[in-house]
DNA sequence: ACTTCTAGGTAAAACGATATATCTATATGC
DNA sequence: GCATATAGATATATCGTTTTACCTAGAAGT
């Protein structure tokens, strides 16, 4: 029944002013450890906890930042979540998610709310179709943001990424080596920039080994999809033994097709993911693919943006982390 | 350069009162048309956005609820905050998502920090070993709070939940109509109050039917775990020939095992599923399952959090939702 | 013409914290 | 012994809103 405590009612309690309560809380160190012990005692006694929001209105300092991200659900975002809250939890801040489910609308609605409601800083993977006053608003708002995994049209953002290129680049060359002669890019939308920087990893090598045309065929990326967009590969290139893909997920997909098909991945078609989700090794055969660290992706990112509170107007950055590749069975020599 | 724009600002360049300004923006109706269009004109222009943390401070009215679940990671889980976001936000209220990863501490800090951010409310799957000073904090703080999938040991909290007992019930019947004799129960974590009503379901049909002791055998709740187990399982019972299973993951993980084993799920051993997750119609065979439907879920627990808002003091709700059967090609007559 | 009502607007207090300036003892310097 | 530090506590202004009560004209009623 009794009304949320406040400063007032545990400097009453304890028989001094709000203004000593507070530095108390805070911890200054001007307060005397007699009076301090008195204080403390008052606000456990009376469950105190002080309320973020005068707190911050006052002090000018936030400690909360929003992530959007495009798929909550997506497991390697997961494991960035929980560095980059492992990382800034560390500092102080709290770390709230929002989903925007890659629809632009929700994104929008998204970061209105965001501005509303005061946070420090924003991470964010821009939704696909980030439409010009979604920008805009970040623009104007001045929000410390630091985008990842997806860059967006604005400029002087910070930015986390992967060194897609190299990536792709390094697959497409251990397939080369295996012997594969006929390499496709598969899965993916067509106008998403990363995928674009990854189909040109894997076409610099092909021009350098002199390996022909590229083959790129596109995917929605869920396993269903790629099942079936594999099929109309091999409908389309019968002559294609290995596949660079865009994502695990959609590499399944694609192993899924070619079981379908009576054929065995990484004997007669090799197949490399992206991401290197938990299904990746625990699919039968496990699936090479190439590796980013997601956790230490989120404690990159959440060093980033601390930075960029520390100093607003330092020169944006951009980071890029590499991926590995890890071989495993999906993958093998061409066949003579 | 120029600070964020506030109340004062848009009332000077309006040319009128800061109390003008703001019941304009809240459409309070008492403003004249043309001091209306004057106002929202200088607010557009100097793209001026109401401080929630001022607002709900002042008018003790929240517009932000809090969800803190075990697993934002888990599909199922994406589902009901998209349900959850959808219904709440119509309400203007914007909602915002911690990942407690199942870790006690982890969800201690989390809950620590929702209350010193004031929001309206909780939606809480509680962590595996909630400690009971996590719950004194809820208890103490009168945070309105819905629980779901998962109950707490606390008293009074509303909860939307599973029909689970129900569920499995319907599953095991299933599969002992279809001429098992030998049907285990497979997967989860011994402690778990959910998977004891899974058991329980299980268990009774079992009794019902005179089909001998129950077989319960416990799995960490990942494919790979799923796999192992489900080795042991087949070693330690030969007979069986029926799993009724926690999870869809570990039922994944069960026909791997099958597989690896060269059996056929479906025709040597019958499998079901729980939660019906993407990946439990694209697998080979597509997994019979029981599903419930996430989103609407979502719903009814926004649902429920709306109506504990409006009336505080209302008694404590429970509402428990079906999951379906879903008969797919993992489940099959007894051989005989 | 005089009261009474109402519409449209505003001043000022409040929400719960922090920051700044100020105050009062007591300690210190010479 | 007197000025001056200094430590410990406090009063008060402030952050950006909402709310309440009040004010002022012109409209309406008689």
């Amino acid at each position: 029944m009794s009304p949320k405590p406040t400063l007032d009612t545990v400097a009453k309690a304890a028989g001094v002013s709000k203004a000593t309560v507070s530095q108390v809380m805070r911890g200054t160190g001007r307060i005397s450890d007699a009076t301090r012990k008195k204080v403390l005692a008052a606000a456990k006694a009376l469950h105190y906890v002080p309320d973020e929001r005068a707190a911050s209105m006052r002090s000018g300092r936030l400690r909360e930042v929003g992530m959007i991200i495009h798929h909550i659900s997506n497991p390697f975002n997961a494991e960035v979540i929980s560095g980059v809250s492992d990382r800034l939890e560390q500092e102080g801040y709290l770390v709230s998610v929002l989903d925007s489910q890659d629809d632009p609308e929700r994104q929008k609605r998204n970061l209105e709310a965001f501005i509303k409601s005061s946070r420090a800083g924003l991470l964010w993977v821009p939704a696909a179709e980030t439409t010009d006053d979604t920008e805009q608003l970040l623009k104007t708002h001045r929000i410390p943001t630091v985008t990842f995994l997806r860059s967006s049209g604005i400029e002087g953002l910070d930015h986390v990424g992967i060194k897609n290129r190299d990536a792709t680049r390094k697959a497409t060359r251990y397939l080369a080596d295996l012997g594969h002669r006929h390499i496709a890019f598969f899965g993916g939308d067509a106008n998403a920039d990363v995928r674009n920087e990854r189909i040109e990893g894997y076409t610099s090598i092909l021009d350098e080994m002199h390996l022909g045309p590229p083959i790129v065929w596109e995917a929605p990326d869920d396993k269903m999809s790629g099942m079936d967009a594999m099929f109309a590969l091999t409908a389309a290139h019968p002559e294609v033994t290995a596949l660079v893909c865009n994502g695990d997920v959609v590499a399944l997909g694609a192993c899924h097709a070619l079981q379908r098909q009576g054929k065995v991945p990484g004997r007669d078609v090799s197949v490399i993911g992206f991401d290197n989700i938990q299904d990746a090794y625990v699919s039968t055969p496990p699936l090479s693919t190439l590796a980013v660290h997601p956790y230490q992706l989120g404690q990159k990112l959440a060093q980033t943006l601390l930075a960029r509170l520390e100093q607003p107007d330092a020169p944006a950055s951009t980071t890029l982390v590499t991926a590995e590749l890890i071989s495993r069975e999906s993958t093998g020599p061409a066949m003579a």
